[in-house]
DNA sequence: GAGTGTTATTCAACTTGGTTGATTTGTCAA
DNA sequence: TTGACAAATCAACCAAGTTGAATAACACTC
């Protein structure tokens, strides 16, 4: 087992990071980039692994040579993610009309292609119509079972059963007869 | 310059293709994965660039190796529906060489948009390098705890937690400390 | 200034993932 | 059998990235 490196902490948090990620996106190669701003490959792979903290009149030349500002490079942006407990935080339980429940996990963050959903549901409360749309959508069960109708099939799913379809077909839950618990993922 | 090779186009279009993006989505690597099948990475390669076309009594090891079937490996247009039940059917559970389990749900390859794993590893097993690849991820954690990095933040899940990210950023998950089970879905 | 510690930077060796060409093996047709 | 041909192996090679030791540059004290 090899160790953990110091990975010195130093400096900016997350600034090699922001840059592996943009010479990543412009498809370039360490050496080639080091290169370009007159570094060596080396130095670069250290800074993007953190184990070296540029100075400023390097991070500008690096900067340069990825087509960037050193602003940019410095603020760490943090990408797009979100972690959820669906217990407390952005996991707020909605009772619909139908009278199922939903907890969304969606809460802020736009652009995301996945919509993930978890379902909770008392026996006889899932009541959907048919329903059709674009897209796909991804079924998992965590608990209980339930029968899952898709085009002129049924499925019957059960706790750890899982269901991919497209949702442009029909389909829809059949009424409950038991509790049930599922994860529903839209794309 | 060196030759730009004949590329053989015998077989069927786009299979390598197929195998190449769900060993990378699953982040093996060439010797990893031949290894598993039992044929060398030499060969691994060649059938990824179509260099060689398998005859299908390889194609099964393979399929098998990555968890999937000949037939999702084959079909370059899905689309359809299907269900799964990972304890028999498609879900076959897998065992890296990193110690790692994986139940492939089938998606993916072919049109489907999103690609949903099972990953279960017991305390230890779970050692994934640092990943980033195209694409949103969509992590739900069914069972146990582990310590989930997204670019430079740290989040723990536990059972029920849910984390979505940009797969662009570096992720990675810390040794276990316990069994984990969680949802991993790619899109 | 000179001396000392720290840290960036380089260099070369190494590791790892992947590719390639030259052989060997296996299968089938004649 | 033999010959043909493709799959499979082997080992050499390549390219990207990492690392440790050595060097250079800078920032402090005295």
């Amino acid at each position: 087992m090899s160790r953990a490196k110091p990975a010195k902490t130093g400096g900016i948090e997350g600034l090699g990071r922001a840059i592996r990620r943009l010479r990543r996106q412009q498809g370039r190669t360490l050496e080639e980039t080091a290169k370009a701003s007159g570094y060596t490959k080396s130095l670069l792979s250290k800074i993007e692994n953190g184990r070296v903290v540029p100075p400023i009149a390097t991070l500008v030349r690096l900067a340069r040579a990825l087509g960037t500002s050193v602003a940019s490079l410095v603020q760490d942006d943090g990408g797009a993610s979100a972690a959820f407990d669906p217990g407390s935080a952005a996991g707020k339980a909605v009772q619909t009309e139908k009278g199922y429940f939903v907890f969304p996990f969606g809460g802020g963050y736009g652009n995301k292609k996945m919509q993930p959903f978890l379902f909770i549901a008392r026996k006889g409360e899932l009541k959907m119509d048919q329903l059709s749309h674009e897209g796909e959508e991804f079924i998992y069960v965590l608990k209980g079972a339930m029968t899952f109708h898709v085009g002129s099939v049924a499925y019957r799913l059960a706790s750890g059963d899982a269901l991919y379809f497209n949702a442009l077909e029909e389909h829809h839950v059949e009424p409950l007869t038991k509790e049930v618990r599922y994860l529903d993922v839209f794309v």
